[in-house]
DNA sequence: GTCTATATAAGGATAGAC
DNA sequence: GTCTATCCTTATATAGAC
């Protein structure tokens, strides 16, 4: 329960937020919502329409989180491998599930196209970084040209994304972690010793 | 709403597998399913003793089903490759999402160990074949040896579970078959054309 | 076995006092 | 701005008639 100098919308919205991403939002009540920001019914109708529009601002700071986080990570020092190595390993709580991407699992944030709005504009735009540095990778000869961009960076976030998906379901991070060492040794860029030259024409590495 | 010739047992579990499919556990309601089922009341409290004992029924037959068209797929003809291909493309409504996966979202049912265990079960069937093909494939030379079965199985189920969470958030399923693209592109054994039989050490095929 | 009450709590929102 | 009181609906379950 926040209370110290922040304001009752705030409180508001990180409860919201919490639940949101403990129990989705069909499994969140606004009296869960108040009782865990520590506020009247009063407050929340005085700042929020309802639940739709709490949850709404809920969403978009979550969003706007996440997307700057992974952009921190993805715009960082190292090669496109690296970087997106990075991104895979980047510390999570994998149990808790990624708080944007389970909203997708929410019927009534998939039937609102404003609630599904910032998952699906934070989602895309760490794809299209991803599928950037990727298109960057094959330039520099560090990926070869057969692989598509567009299409490793879905494979990419697909993997974190049903990774945590595995790991709830054994309650245990081990598979997300297999999942990711799965993936890292399909994009790993090695070195190719040929003979005489011979170039591998698949990893256009020497 | 089911009629003609079932009884009524059947008709609350199948029921309640379109709901949970629809709704997830928590956003699916008795009276939902009475109201699909064309039951009342005491039919469903006659059958089982409430919501997580008939959630129970029809989670278990949802992931049952699953595995088995998942291993018929797996256990299909072709190569390697080709088999784990068949999975990846197996025909999927994807905006639906995975009956079985997205329970995981559920709280209420990550907090059951026994509405959580046919799930966890199916999951790890279905990961426990891949990696079991994907180690023939090393044995066929199909696949390199520095691939782990394990790991390469987790990537595979992770971007099938995690295409649907990206396909659910832009409300297309151009994500979803892009990821899986990107993952073939990444598996796929193609033919290495070297200088005077050099070969490709990554890749180990000729 | 199935139905229709009935019961208690929770979900979601409004009204009006302070 | 915040609180409490109140409202109507739904969630989940029980009781007892047929």
């Amino acid at each position: 329960m926040y209370s110290r100098g922040v304001s009752t919308a705030e409180r508001l919205i990180e409860s919201t937020r919490e639940l949101l991403w403990e129990r989705g939002y069909v499994g969140t009540s606004p009296k869960a919502i108040l009782e865990r920001a520590g506020a009247g019914q009063g407050s929340m109708y005085h700042h929020f329409t309802g639940k739709p529009d709490l949850a709404l601002a809920a969403i978009r700071r979550t969003a706007d989180e996440l997307r700057a986080a992974a952009e921190a990570v993805l715009d960082g020092p190292g090669t496109p491998y690296e970087r997106i190595e990075a991104y895979l390993r980047r510390e999570r709580d994998v149990l808790r599930g990624c708080p944007v991407g389970r909203l997708t699992m929410d019927p009534d944030v998939v039937a609102s196209d404003e609630l599904r709005a910032p998952v699906d504009a934070t989602l895309d735009a760490i794809r299209e970084r991803i599928a950037g540095i990727v298109e960057e990778g094959k330039e520099q000869g560090q990926f070869g040209p057969e692989l598509d961009g567009e299409a490793i960076a879905a494979t990419v976030l697909a993997t974190v994304q049903g990774g945590y998906v595995l790991a709830r379901a054994s309650g245990s991070p081990a598979a997300f972690d297999a999942g990711v060492r799965g993936l890292l040794s399909l994009l790993h860029p090695q070195d190719h010793p040929t003979v005489r030259g011979a170039r591998c024409t698949r990893c256009s590495t020497n």
